[in-house]
RNA sequence: GGAGGGAUACCCAAGCGGCCAAAGGGGGCAGACUGUAAAUCUGUUGUCGACGACUUCGAAGGUUCGAAUCCUUCUCCCUCCA
């Protein structure tokens, strides 16, 4: 390798070892990326997606942005639907069975996917693939020579295998074929690089092996951490709804971005912004010495996501609107309205009819708690009059305004 | 095929005839505090115009003055043996 491909490599190397977990082999890839350089060939990265949860929150972006920032390097995405699996149904798993996709639905998923995707990701350098085009029509020969590919033995390595095994917990036959599946993808691509959370590093090195025994050159396996959600301890997902997703509305994304806790501030920047290390490395000393306010790189933060999934002016607002409600305990101006024909109303009915709180009993609790207030003020009694332009508050976050 | 164990509120989990709308923890919500919807502390956490009533402890029946607790059947989960 001469001198200035040498310092080429390098200075990729700098940005793809940003944030990542592993990248298993390091000295393979910084050969890759040399012969890339040297012959002017891109990289082909890929990345299996599951068309089965279609909403993608910023504990996927992790990998996303990885693979945006091999795009920004002049390298090839790949993404690959996953859609026979989908189709097929994968009964793996004690619990619940997986239920099976119509094409329709896959269709519709994928769709929805890739809508979300390119917020991150540059369209013109993304392929999409999906696996049901090669892996629907291979016969069980086919079938048996890639499942000849693989040692139980080696199998058995996964240590949920393992675990699972030891314990006397039942694994399926075909739970061993979707590694293997996952790793024929590989094989069809060409595949230079995987990416994928820690998780799936198993399932990585498996395409390693594959690739090599189909007589190609084997991929490097890259695995980025699994991000935590906004408590800061599990990890980020819908249903312990720790998330942020990449739909959220800008303000709510603003909120949700103030309530991590401090110590996940650079993490995240790191993780899910483009903002530079050295400028991130500032903030922490910054942070560690008191000079800047973790409130504050929050704000930079929560902004720099808006920016990335909304738009620069949708962000200020964001911020905006937080200040103004939270720093200022004042009362936001975009409030919903609701006209009313009663004057005297019953405070908890009426804010429960109104969705402020979730019922009467909740109404009266909240107001004996002082959570309920009007136009600023604490209410202790449950029957009012309501005038014209009266502001409700229920907590730090629900408004209503009455109009007559 | 056989033998046991379990199913309790948003989640985990106690209760095993009345004192149980059901301990405790987590989560949620509210209040105080602040630097923010961090942290910490406190309160609250089935419904109903409500110091009483109604619904809730896997489902359906039954015993009892009275059941989450006892009996019967059913559904689902788990463990062990084959």
């Amino acid at each position: 390798m001469d001198n200035s491909i040498k310092t080429q490599v390098m200075r990729q190397m700098e940005l793809i070892e940003r944030g990542v977990a592993e990248i298993i082999p390091r000295e393979e890839l910084i050969q890759k990326l040399g012969k890339s350089i040297s012959t002017d060939k891109p990289l082909r990265i890929k990345l299996g997606l599951d068309p089965t949860a279609p909403d993608i929150h910023l504990g996927h972006t992790v990998v996303l942005n990885k693979l945006r920032q091999f795009q920004d390097l002049g390298h090839e995405v790949h993404l690959i639907i996953g859609d026979f699996t989908g189709r097929i149904g994968d009964p793996s798993g004690k619990s619940e069975t997986r239920k099976q996709l119509t094409e329709e639905e896959v269709m519709f998923n994928a769709r929805t996917y890739q809508e979300q995707i390119y917020k991150v990701l540059d369209r013109e350098k993304t392929v999409i693939h999906f696996n049901s085009k090669w892996l629907m029509p291979m016969q069980l020969a086919d079938v048996l020579t890639l499942a000849a590919k693989h040692t139980v033995a080696r199998m058995m390595e996964r240590d949920d295998f393992e675990k699972r095994y030891k314990e006397g917990l039942p694994i399926g036959i075909h739970e061993f074929m979707y590694p293997l599946m996952q790793g024929y993808d590989s094989v069809v691509l060409e595949a230079d690089v995987e990416m994928g959370g820690t998780d799936q590093k198993f399932n990585l090195l498996v395409g390693r092996q594959l690739l090599k025994e189909y007589g190609q050159e084997p991929q490097i396996a890259l695995t980025m951490p699994i991000l935590e959600g906004t408590d800061g301890v599990q990890k980020m997902s819908k249903s312990l709804g720790n998330y942020i997703g990449v739909s959220d509305e800008p303000y709510e994304m603003f909120g949700k971005t103030m309530s991590i806790p401090d110590e996940m501030i650079v993490r995240y920047f790191e993780l899910l912004t483009r903002v530079s290390m050295d400028e991130i490395k500032t903030m922490q000393t910054e942070m560690e010495g008191g000079s800047l306010n973790p409130r504050d790189a929050k704000i930079r933060l929560a902004m720099e996501l808006i920016t990335m999934y909304h738009s620069e002016a949708e962000a200020v607002a964001a911020r905006d609107k937080f200040q103004l409600v939270f720093s200022n305990r004042d009362i936001p101006d975009d409030i919903p309205e609701l006209k009313v024909n009663e004057r005297e109303v019953w405070l908890p009915k009426f804010l429960s009819e109104n969705r402020l709180v979730d019922s009467t009993s909740d109404g009266k609790r909240m107001i004996k708690q002082g959570g309920v207030k009007i136009n600023g003020e604490k209410v202790s009694a449950e029957n009012i009059v309501l005038e014209d332009g009266m502001v409700l508050q229920v907590g730090k976050r629900r408004f209503i305004k009455v109009l007559l």
